[in-house]
DNA sequence: GTCTATATATTCTATCAAGACGAACAAATC
DNA sequence: GATTTGTTCGTCTTGATAGAATATATAGAC
């Protein structure tokens, strides 16, 4: 059996997708907010993130100080091949499920 | 907004449009089987269902006996137009983080 | 007919994992 | 040292999970 992936670890690993290098805990939830209308805490944006680290599904570094305006270093994330392979196969248990259904159900 | 769904949830929900009149805890967790692989025991199947009719996004009634073969009544559920609505937005949510990316991503 | 074996299905109990929030903390620049 | 920007902590609620226990129906023995 493949990973396990909650609701939210799911939306978190996709906007690490697109967010590609510009991945750090502020940018990732300004993502999923402005492309799903879902605003949550950064405590539970940075618990995800952590327990994502944890089971090896994405790395972090920690970034440069930027010479622009005040504030702590970035800590970026990136996705691994494993954490893209659980997507994957997360979004494709719900493509089995949705199969068959009316268009507007299908393929979420 | 809108309900929030766990990941399994979505699944059982799944599962009950796709049974209609068959859906009981048995062809529940058999169908999510079939479909993707993924073989949960009896007591996840009819916890979720129980947190669902809490819910209010399914309802439930109990079946007759049958003159086949032995073995307790079935309890049948059934979706509900909340629980249809809910799965739809938990599908649009992820359509909307997987919009951009390659083909083999795109629409769970 | 009643009794017990068997098949079928659901509920209970306990525990761990995920999601959520607000406050606290940290570290840069000005 | 004040301000800005970003991350971590503590705590609670909800969701997921398995396995044992329980319930209830029929079949067949007698």
């Amino acid at each position: 059996m493949s990973i396990r992936l909650g609701e939210f670890e799911q939306l978190v690993l996709l906007a690490l997708i697109h967010l590609a290098d510009d991945a750090y805990g502020v940018t990732v939830r300004r993502e999923i907010a402005r492309r799903t209308g879902r605003t949550t805490s950064f405590g539970t944006v940075y618990a995800t993130l952590a327990r994502l680290e944890e089971k090896g599904l994405i790395t972090s570094r920690l970034g440069d100080a930027t010479p622009q305006r005040g504030g702590r270093r970035k800590k970026f994330f990136r996705i691994l091949p494993a954490g893209r392979l659980a997507v994957s196969a997360s979004l494709k248990v719900l493509r089995t499920m949705t199969r068959g259904l009316a268009p507007s159900w299908e393929s979420p």
